[in-house]
DNA sequence: TAGGCAGACTGAATCGTTTCAGTTGCGGAC
DNA sequence: GTCCGCAACTGAAACGATTCAGTCTGCCTA
């Protein structure tokens, strides 16, 4: 009987070149050859080898064997600092990745996603011809895995690093726009809704000592520019330890409970904004009437919501990444120009969540 | 060719177990177990290799070679048939990546993101222990790649294959409800926005033929469903090219452009009536009041929106074809139960989109 | 007839590990 | 004194390909 075949889990051993080989009476090297150039073999001979590799059941060159002796695996990574779930649950994040797979697959590029959630593990044992940091807070030791394996590397979102490619945003500056905004409509008691401001996980009102130390760039980079724009007006900043509407709307409802004097609310997403609009509507508070809310990032929804928000070219920034791995992957020699370019602008987009303050 | 060493790009020929081997003076084979068996050497020597591994900058074993022997790469393929910007497009196809990742990890796995869209080639050259169908057209050829593979395999929301497990959740029962529920609103001429039917994009009505020809499987069930459900009341169906809400927006106006007796809308998914949402905005008919609209997925945003829709277990869905996954690699014999477990149900969700027909 | 050359194919090294099957040296049991 | 067992380490064969430098025909040219 059919031994091998019968049972589904134990793979029968699969051909490789030499069984090929073995099989029309001929090298090794003609069998690849029939795979990979075809020019250096008479057509007649190479028809036969094929035709020997489907009877076999040869699946073709073996990728992990090819990727050893070729020294490219085709691979980027992608090192997100948080559990998967949470980057795939931000609209953002998902443009960017989706921007991000475009300008890789032109040449061939897959991306592999990695978790490394807890431990850099994943990032040192990763088969990969370049790596992406997406999303890391500053004490992570994973900044220095990604940096010790010597591969292309680009940073998102980052604290620059000397000799690594970095591609950015002004998050100060949108945040400084969106405050400021909110200041020009008479608000003087402002909410803050924040994104994590430490890996620790960690929701509530936010001390100035966690404030001070916050180790998420976009974070604190955010945060500072709010305070910068807000000039003498109050601001009231609470974390929200996931970026999902369901943690907005249980901040954004501890923050309004608490601090009934509030009008505005600046959110650091507009995933969080949109749970606050959430918040909001189970408070009986009107938008904008009785609160105005901003987010951040203009994410595709938010126009369908009329959410005021801080644009940022998501998308581009994608590019920009691919464009820099791509470079770095060819040989290409870094000026300090496409080492650290400027950050990308970002732009206030004021709809109709955002009122002037009722007397 | 210029000096290796000068040129920042070109990395320097990396340091291998071998020169570890050569500086400490003892074998391949104990550097090796250093690393991965530290019980079958003295702790002294031990300190010893790791230390000389520092000083010449060596990484740890090469994870190729390493995938290499051992047969096992720690990365299980996630094929969708589409550009992966619209994979992430789709909070529904978000959450499901989340939801799997989530289950792979616990077992050290990664995502590998192959977007297969033209050709199956990258399929073919993948280095994967598994490969998951996430989204692909009957007729393409990329099922027959995966399938040729020989690896463990999952298909999701994919017509069952024959000693292939497949997950899938009822798409018709669902469709069904909806269309049942708008029925028995008193509505009797319905639009629908479907997703993609075949492989071509088309947008704009759909023809019978089309509808007869549709290949891919969530879109033909679910249609299928709606016609089951709307009894005598009419169907109006256009065809949406992608799954955005831009997308949606544009075949709903056209849709109630030119059918303005239409007081209903039945979407294929909630990106789809988000957008459908907006058109209704811009043409001046509420919701529900002028126009009942019903989405699909019930995407995490839909609450906040007060869409009526279709839930689907998207989270439950992620974490079964993970475990049948892991099931497969861990050579577990598959009982037809597991091979093809009963669709997951659906759910018809009512909230505020959907009303009453208005005389 | 010799020389040259192109086309077709092969041998063997190499990519960087892991791991099985030994080999050594040594202290303890009999 | 011999034998056993154990701990510590090594040699060499895989894993499955790619590719460089040949070798061997056979044909064309002078």
């Amino acid at each position: 009987m059919s031994a091998a075949k019968a049972a589904p889990g134990s793979a029968r051993p699969r051909a490789t070149l030499r069984d090929v080989a073995r099989a029309v009476g001929v090298s090794v090297a003609t069998v690849s050859n029939a795979y990979n150039r075809p020019d250096q073999l008479s057509a007649g001979l190479r028809e036969k080898v094929l035709t020997a590799a489907r009877d076999l059941g040869y699946q073709g060159p073996d990728p992990l064997a090819r990727s050893l002796r070729r020294g490219k695996t085709g691979v980027i990574g992608v090192v997100y600092d948080a559990p998967l779930e949470y980057a795939f649950a931000d609209p953002a994040a998902a443009l960017f990745l989706g921007s991000l797979s475009r300008s890789l697959r032109a040449e061939g590029l897959n991306l592999l996603l990695l978790s490394a959630s807890q431990d850099p593990a994943p990032v040192r044992s990763a088969s990969v011809d370049g790596l992406i940091l997406y999303c890391a807070s500053e004490g992570s030791d994973l900044l220095a895995a990604v940096l010790e394996r010597g591969l292309p590397t680009v940073l998102v979102d980052q604290q620059p690093q000397p000799g690594t490619v970095r591609v950015g945003i002004d998050d100060a500056g949108g945040a400084q726009a969106a405050a400021a905004h909110l200041v020009a409509l008479g608000h003087r008691d402002i909410g803050v809704l924040c994104l994590e401001l430490g890996p620790e996980p960690l929701g509530g009102p936010v001390s100035p000592e966690r404030e001070a130390q916050a180790s998420y760039h976009t974070t604190a980079e955010r945060l500072r520019g709010y305070r910068a724009g807000a000039g003498a007006a109050r601001l009231w900043p609470y974390e929200c330890s996931q970026n999902t509407p369901a943690d907005g709307e249980t901040q954004a409802r501890a923050l309004l409970t608490a601090l009934p004097e509030i009008t505005a609310l600046l959110c650091m997403s507009d995933v969080l904004a949109h749970g606050a609009y959430q918040a909001a509507q189970t408070l009986g508070r009107r938008v904008p009437a009785d609160l105005s809310l901003i987010g951040y990032d203009d994410v595709p929804l938010s126009a369908a919501l009329n959410l005021s928000t801080v644009w940022q070219p998501t998308a581009e920034k994608g590019r920009r990444v691919g464009e820099a791995l791509l470079a770095q992957l060819s040989g290409e020699v870094l000026d300090p120009e496409v080492l650290n370019p400027s950050p990308l602008p970002t732009r206030l987009v004021v709809r109709g969540s955002t009122a002037e303050r009722q007397g």
